[in-house]
DNA sequence: AGGGTTAGTAACAAATTAGTAACAAAAGTC
DNA sequence: GACTTTTGTTACTAATTTGTTACTAACCCT
């Protein structure tokens, strides 16, 4: 599940804005040239794609056109060039926007943001986690262990959901407790235990030895990307 | 019918821009302040809002505020003024493009273009919803089954309407009866599981073992595209 | 290494939630 | 207004989740 694809020959910029993005909530994927991000388009759906003009090889214009033969993904163009022929060429080849370089990221985050809404309607921002192989849309309720939906019960989902807001983070056993069952109950030892069980059955490749959702011991448990 | 209003306080700028895009083919009408187009709205529908940051009264950005209210007609802005500011506040006030002046005409239709196309192209064709074996048209309310027409009363047609408007989404019980129900009404328990079964056993093929509409214990339903 | 503590496991019981069928009420039709 | 169809209600059954327990395994410290 990828939302964004970059496409920029730049190492450094292409580094630079993954990184912004990610920060941003985005699910997002950089990629040096049109070849690669062909190959990628084949395996994988996107939501948005992000388009340098100046590329080596196939230029962004000739890729737009070729990428608009068979699908409507909206598509951001980023260039140096500011030049009235190039903008003109940028909408002519299926663009839904064009950005001029350098690239202001806060300017970039509200175009994205314009783009997703206008295109998607939801408001997916902050609605869908991405953390590692795993995948929470929280609006619809699903969850994803790569890219394959897993079925979860409601107490699994609500700690599952916890130990993925807070990957790398340590939460005490009390501190989940109290988030999922409320701070009354006296039970409570064992049931977390059981529950952290059922998850790690669903989720980790071998149960036995947990990767994913971690125990910290006489504390709690930690989820790391994986 | 009119497709654009177009509001900017300089009459000769104002002039000049309806004449070119009466020519492009757009039926286009130039107001010069916010109180003007305010007035305008309430007698006509448009399908573009084209707006100027800086009017006389009322200023474009909460000009857009204003609208977005009760309207997600879409907004492109016109602006002298090319601080990063302004721009942000374009966008947060609920814009969908933005231009700065001098406004190169080509552009300004390539722009008005892309606008049209993706607000307009794409939600024609939701008349008709094609959802696995399942196929929708609205207009004339039919319900077809691999192609042989079924007949579904009211509620199991509006039931089945957001189910496969939504494949692969689980909706949530609540959400469901407050879309068919409305949010009043005291019973609700068990009347949606009620006609969930009726659906069931009208469009499954084994109603013991749904396929298409599926439970998700504890929370509500999802269509499958089967 | 061994005692004490903390976590993991599996099986079961209880609670919650969904499905069913039969019927009553309401709405639509002629 | 009587008939038909749809819609809502209820009591009951079935399925699934959740909580509890007793037991085992792993860890930590002296």
């Amino acid at each position: 599940m990828t939302d964004i694809l970059l496409v920029e020959d730049s190492v450094e910029l292409n580094t630079l804005m993954c990184a912004f993005l990610k920060k941003a909530g985005y699910a997002i994927k950089g990629v040096h040239t049109s070849e690669e991000a062909e190959g990628f388009l084949q395996k994988e759906q996107i939501k948005l794609l992000i388009l340098d003009v100046m590329l080596p090889g196939m230029d962004g214009f000739a890729f737009c056109s070729k990428i608009r033969e068979n699908s409507s993904v909206p598509v951001l163009f980023l260039s140096a060039k500011v030049d009235k022929e190039d903008k003109m060429n940028g909408f002519l080849s299926g663009a839904d926007d064009y950005m001029e370089k350098p690239v202001d990221m806060d300017i970039l985050q509200a175009k994205i943001a314009a783009i997703m809404k206008r295109s998607y309607d939801l408001k997916q921002k902050n609605t869908i986690i991405h953390s590692g192989a795993i995948s929470m849309d929280k609006e619809n309720h699903q969850v994803f262990l790569n890219n394959q939906e897993l079925s979860l019960t409601v107490k699994e989902y609500e700690l599952l959901e916890l130990l993925t807001e807070n990957p790398g983070k340590t939460l005490h056993k009390d501190f989940l407790f109290q988030k999922i069952w409320g701070m009354d109950s006296f039970s409570e030892n064992q049931t977390l235990t059981v529950h952290i069980k059922m998850l790690r059955n669903k989720i980790e490749e071998d149960p036995k030895k947990p990767k994913r959702i971690q125990t910290v011991w006489g504390v709690g448990y930690k989820y790391e990307e994986i």
